[in-house]
DNA sequence: TACAGCGTTTGGAACGGTTCAACACGGCGG
DNA sequence: CCGCCGTGTTGAACCGTTCCAAACGCTGTA
């Protein structure tokens, strides 16, 4: 007995094949290797392919295959701009090879993110790129271990052995207070956290580094989050103190945060940048928009999402020998009206 | 010859069966109706599972039991917060039935849609989420002939026959003109567009009716699409006039232009809400940590996502007979300073 | 005429699961 | 002691592709 299938039986290569009067494996050959089929059997098969409206089962490819035609990305949030043009940029590199991105977000949960590797294995991508929610991640070693590529983007740079791309956040620290210093400043403020994420301990380190050459003090007020509503509390923070005891600039970690301190202490009466310059990261859309424009250190994004996804695909072509490699980008500085240009 | 596979060959289920001394079909059974096998061979069958690390093939499963655990998920743009949200909604109720959802972004292309669609058929999706680039889609009627089940997301209400969840637009936009109205404004404007999307036409009709009830006017300033950037062209255009032929309140038919407006407006010296009172739309994140904090008309977004996942499965459980369904929202205003509250 | 060589096509064996009819087994009533 | 029943388990067919060795047909050469 035929299984009831709704609504329709779609047409199978079989039925293809017949309609053009070849067999299965020419019509197969015609999608997977052109070359390999005479051009007159190849165009009565495409009109086949047309008239019956084929569709070739992924399913059944894949397994025929021993591979699906997919990756897997884990970001912490698309929602974040960031991660939004990372993704991009690794989806435009994988819609060149034909390879769907199955993207995820582990909201910075290592349950999750364990989760969805799980999802990932199931469904036998060829590899994975993630920016993984620890440094030392068991679940990414896994992962390895059992054989699938992975390359991380972004974060736990070089500790696995493993390709990884990122952007020099020790620079971006340097650019931004450097350019508070060079607008005159010599109390400045770095609002990020926690700092025991890398990267905002990365550029808090280029901050001071820049800051102590300079004789300039850099005051950290750490945050447990790097989000609008944490930058509110450090602004209102800041605005609540007695005026003489004041940064005259802050380098936030995010531009979200850079955000919130710019709301709270312009509704506090403060001016931006008159009494107080703010300069954020990652460039994001927002940050152009605020009431007052952001100057902020952009970094490579849909680049950053390319590459990883490059070197993933080089990864895989290769199989086993591989030699992993670390790139690291260089960000720059944007200077709009909040660090008084 | 064994194909060669890198680097290690999966343990498959005859290798568990094996281990665990019974048939595939029992580990099959064991996985898929775990009641159906004695607690015992349950557990024996368990343990092989764990400890060879056996995960399923999914691209056999789905080839197997002709249907892939996935569903298809088409916005315009996830980065988008309102989209961004009703994304997480879908994919929570998906994660109930352990579905996997493909989210693709339009960005607006009906090109690119029509190809996603495509490859979602390829994947033998089990139904497709999405909110069409056009009102009349042809892709989507194609999709669904073919027996794909669709549900409309916020778009294209009514139109084609299918079920859809949208949010009530002319209400938003009353909502929207009444609050004004209260506030004592006469001379309104709406900034949105282009008018020939639904939504925005809708938001308007409402906007209208109750200012015409009220004796207040409704000045149209169409735009070609809704960005912060278009948002600065209407706050320029406002902020050049002459103050006597000044709309005295916009709204905004969401909060990217109303941030436009509001930042283009405020850097000309306007003083919201004194000079220009705004109301936006969505209610996105970034309305309540605005420099002047928004005014907005916000859409149950989680919920739109979570309502149309529940009628996709609903039709697809149901396959064949099912009624179509159509399901409205209705939003509410969350007034900020944004609007002189 | 035979045959080598080449480009094209074919048939059939995987791929790794699900599903279901058939069967094995033990207990129970007659 | 036999037949029956229900519970668990098995074996084999099937899902729709890919891939590859072998077959095929044609041309050119010996």
């Amino acid at each position: 007995m035929k299984r009831l299938t709704y609504p329709l039986p779609m047409a199978r290569i079989e039925d293809v094949a017949a309609h053009a009067g070849v067999s299965a494996g020419t019509v197969s050959n015609v999608l997977n290797r052109p070359q390999a089929v005479a051009v007159k059997t190849r165009q009565r098969v495409l009109a086949a392919i047309a008239e019956l409206g084929y569709l070739p089962n992924e399913a059944a490819r894949s397994l025929a295959a021993g591979r699906s035609r997919t990756i897997g990305l884990i970001v912490p949030d698309v929602t974040n701009p960031f991660f939004a043009d990372v993704t991009r940029g690794a989806e435009q590199i994988a819609d060149q090879r034909d390879v769907v991105v199955m993207l995820y977000n582990s909201g910075e949960s290592v349950e999750r993110e364990q989760r969805y590797f799980g999802r990932l294995e199931i469904q036998r991508v060829q590899g994975v790129l993630v920016s993984p929610v620890r440094r030392a991640d068991a679940a990414v070693d896994d992962l390895v271990r059992r054989g699938t590529p992975v390359v991380l983007l972004d974060r736990g740079t070089g500790r696995h052995g493993l390709c990884c791309v990122s952007v020099d956040d020790h620079t971006g620290g340097r650019l931004a207070a450097q350019h508070l210093v060079d607008q005159g400043h010599r109390r400045l403020a770095y609002a990020g956290g926690p700092l025991s994420v890398p990267q905002a301990a990365a550029r808090l380190a280029g901050a001071r580094q820049v800051a102590q050459s300079a004789g300039a003090t850099v005051e950290v007020l750490e945050t447990g989050a790097v989000s609008v509503a944490q930058g509110r509390a450090v602004g209102a923070a800041i605005a609540g103190r007695d005026p003489a005891d004041r940064p005259r600039a802050v380098f936030c970690a995010n531009d979200l945060l850079a955000l919130g301190v710019l709301q709270a202490v312009t509704r506090r009466g403060l001016r931006v940048p008159g009494d107080l310059a703010i300069v954020g990261y990652d460039d994001i859309d927002y940050a152009a928009a605020a009431a007052v424009p952001l100057t902020s250190v952009r970094q490579p994004r849909a680049e950053l999402g390319r590459v990883a996804a490059d070197l993933l695909f080089e990864e895989i072509a290769s199989a086993g020998q591989h030699r992993h490699r670390q790139v690291v980008f260089q960000p720059d500085l944007v200077v709009r009206q909040s660090s008084g240009a």
